[in-house]
DNA sequence: ATTCTTTTATTGAACGTTCAATCAATAAAA
DNA sequence: TTTTATTGATTGAACGTTCAATAAAAGAAT
């Protein structure tokens, strides 16, 4: 049934099915055959539009990075107003967008993570990705603390953000969006409180 | 030459190797002909002692939770006093253990982490450690915390903690243990200074 | 409309490689 | 002589990639 412009459908319908497959069995037991039935086509279209099963792999975090700048960026040009505090809170809301906290968005995600230690292009897309955050969070916070204090405090949340992350990929039942975003609000807010002891209320 | 009593020693050269070759290609590229060159033995050896190469993997992780189980109930034996704030500094310093952050044990941890989303024998070794860390931090916010509120500080800190290891793990300079210590630390404080603002110097 | 040609899309068997596990053979110690 | 420890070639299974073959759509021509 080959229509024309074939190509950006099967290439999403097979990022899409590399996402299941890491979700299924891992990324240790996600071959090619195995990503190809998912997608309902054969195994060796993914050289064809991918260059090899590497190629889909990047592709797919590629995809997955991407999803959560816009899911950040989209927030932050939707503020209520300019304040530190809300710009924080929409990285942190876009950080736990419903996009990304799926369980196989998630396990993808974690998957890649651990596999960038070792593969140089993997790790490029996750330095990036890294330190987008950090360093977002950290102009904000220097917008009233001093420079290292405001590195702290960007450290130290995006450890959070992270770590929050983590623990929801492992656990059974996923990750809970809604606490997860509580806790990390609230230790926004501790900083903050922290910070203008005087301006309350 | 072989000696009698061979076995300890040969066990505990090969989940060394393995975390050498994790620490060196990564888990998905570590074979047992690999680690048993690191070990300066056979590739048969691994099925002798370890009934395959999943045995050793358990093995491996179960080594390190354990050393890390140590790292903390031993300086929570040496506590100066035994208030709250010494225990949950206790079990801090103690997953910033020397033993713990080096970089062939912090990528080997990283890399279970990922790998016992879809093994589950590795998945109850990761679930009893997650939930003992919680656990011990939980049941020491709440001698002065109401329940829900240690609840959450417990959340908190135990994801700030595991996410500060994530992180070094990936950075390519390895995990700075005295930084991230001082970083959790400080959030420690924040969370006693919130809740015993009366109770200053 | 119908036929022919070209282009685009897809298949799946075959190939070469790599890996974990096995086991008969070996050698040192007891 | 028996037991313990170790080797490494072999085996069979699984994997990613390749490529000749195929089929449908699109375009061209009558």
């Amino acid at each position: 049934m080959p229509k024309t412009g074939m190509e950006p459908i099967r290439r999403q319908q097979l990022i899409h099915a590399t996402m299941m497959s890491i979700d299924e069995v891992g990324l240790a037991d996600t071959t090619v055959i195995r990503i190809a039935r998912h997608a309902g086509v054969s195994a060796g279209i993914i050289s064809h539009y991918f260059g090899g099963k590497d190629g889909l792999l990047e592709a797919t975090m590629r995809q997955i990075l991407s999803d959560l700048g816009e899911a950040v960026a989209a927030r932050r040009r939707a503020l209520p107003d300019s304040s530190p505090h809300a710009h924080i809170g929409a990285i942190i809301d876009g950080n736990f967008d419903h996009s990304q906290v799926s369980g196989p968005v998630a396990k993808t995600w974690l998957a890649f993570w651990a596999s960038s230690m070792h593969k140089p292009q993997l790790q490029r897309l996750q330095q990036v990705n890294g330190r987008r955050l950090y360093s977002n969070l950290c102009s904000q916070f220097r917008r009233f603390m001093p420079r290292e204090q405001a590195r702290n405090a960007a450290r130290g949340l995006a450890a959070m953000i992270d770590g929050l992350w983590l623990r929801g990929a492992l656990t059974a039942e996923g990750l809970d969006a809604e606490h997860a975003r509580c806790l990390a609000h609230t230790h926004l807010k501790q900083l903050l409180a922290d910070h203008e002891p005087a301006t309350a209320s």
